[in-house]
DNA sequence: TTGGAAAGGTTAACACTGTTCACTACTTTT
DNA sequence: AAAAGTAGTGAACAGTGTTAACCTTTCCAA
């Protein structure tokens, strides 16, 4: 049985290598440049070989979504101790845009293009989609324990999270894509985008600290 | 001189054309399918043909970005004579996001694509989005109008404005690209995308309430 | 031990994409 | 009438995702 297990563990390699492979030439060169054929060349194999190990394109991209949100998570996982709800919910945020400002090629894929929450669709029973669930959950779970300690009182859970997540992607969309930078070059003479999503946020804040 | 006009006038009729091909696939069957071989296919020329009235296809790309901006304004028209500042900026923001539901297509070629903001970049002395630089400015102004009647006071008016841009331009993101419909199956049984927009924009209007 | 099935990988091809070059016709100007 | 410019095209280049047919090599049972 060992030299069947050899084999099983160079296959799962082999998919490990392919992935690897996109996601160096996703990070480096931006997902234009990442075809499968380059890939294919990446890991000194032959294009169709790909296909053995994954179904098609989108299946190697929700493989990256999926990194992507690994990622995130561990960006997460300290904020877990912040024991005051509403610092969590500011740290939360802050991590997130952290997060868009260091990867925007990962946030892209997250957050901003349809192919992987398309995937989701066609390719599961119904598009149950776990990792975005995670992380929406633990905003839930954040914006309740605010409530608990006063904040947005009488407002819907759901509704407050969705307006925050919407608020802080915005700024990550609008950046991510250039709109931002365009916007400042045109409106103002400042230039340092990264200054003003941290002041944008900061007004979100000051808006959420008026519901204590 | 009579023959020479009706010449150029019939280039610029080829033009249009072009462009309404464009327009045409692009809202019946999405940026996709939009090529330039089924454009010519669409207005009985060879493809070749379409490279003598616009540069590339980013060309043609950034006219449909203009188009929309058109519309835009166009919807934007009325607003200007809502004369409470408050109401004005609330109807802004329906406004807004009801463009992006009725257009989903147009919305993601002036707010999310990046191709047209390079396109920008690469073929502008400066980058210089005029389009959407009278979108913001009529915002700005706004802001400002609210900001004399005792709103957000003490707070600086381009920062709220990118903010507020921000948080609608958010959902109709999350909206355009699925997240929020993956979102809202995983963590609802509700389904109705439409009314949950609809709501976390109230709660987004209940904090810019709370400046007062 | 040998025949056949299965696994892993590749080559060639299909149907697309944006884009360019060389080449027609035809019209205008000199 | 010759030269120059204009409008349009067909063929081709380089690239894309993807599939079908084919080859080895390995494994396993008769």
């Amino acid at each position: 049985m060992g030299i069947k297990e050899r084999k099983s563990r160079h296959k799962e390699d082999l998919r490990k290598r392919i992935l690897e492979a996109a996601k160096k030439l996703f990070v480096t060169a931006g997902y234009e440049a990442t075809s499968i054929r380059k890939i294919a060349q990446e890991i000194e194999f032959s294009p169709t070989t790909i296909y053995l190990y994954y179904k098609d394109k989108s299946d190697i991209i929700y493989a990256l979504h999926q990194e992507g949100f690994l990622m995130l998570r561990q960006d997460f996982q300290p904020l877990m101790q912040v024991e005051s709800p509403f610092e969590r919910l500011k740290a939360i945020g802050k991590c997130y845009l952290r997060f868009a400002l260091a990867h925007p090629d990962f946030y892209e894929v997250m957050f901003i293009m349809k192919d992987p929450m398309k995937y989701l669709e066609v390719n599961c029973v119904e598009g149950e989609w776990e990792e975005g669930e995670r992380v929406f959950d633990f905003l839930l779970q954040t914006i309740r324990d605010c409530q608990n300690a006063g904040y947005f009182s009488e407002m819907d859970t759901v509704e407050v999270a969705v307006q925050a997540w919407s608020s802080v992607h915005g700024l990550c969309s609008l950046h991510v894509s250039g709109h931002l930078k365009s916007m400042m070059e045109v409106v103002l003479k400042d230039n340092d985008q990264e200054r003003m999503i941290e002041r944008a946020f900061r007004v979100f804040v000051s808006y959420l600290e008026l519901t204590k």
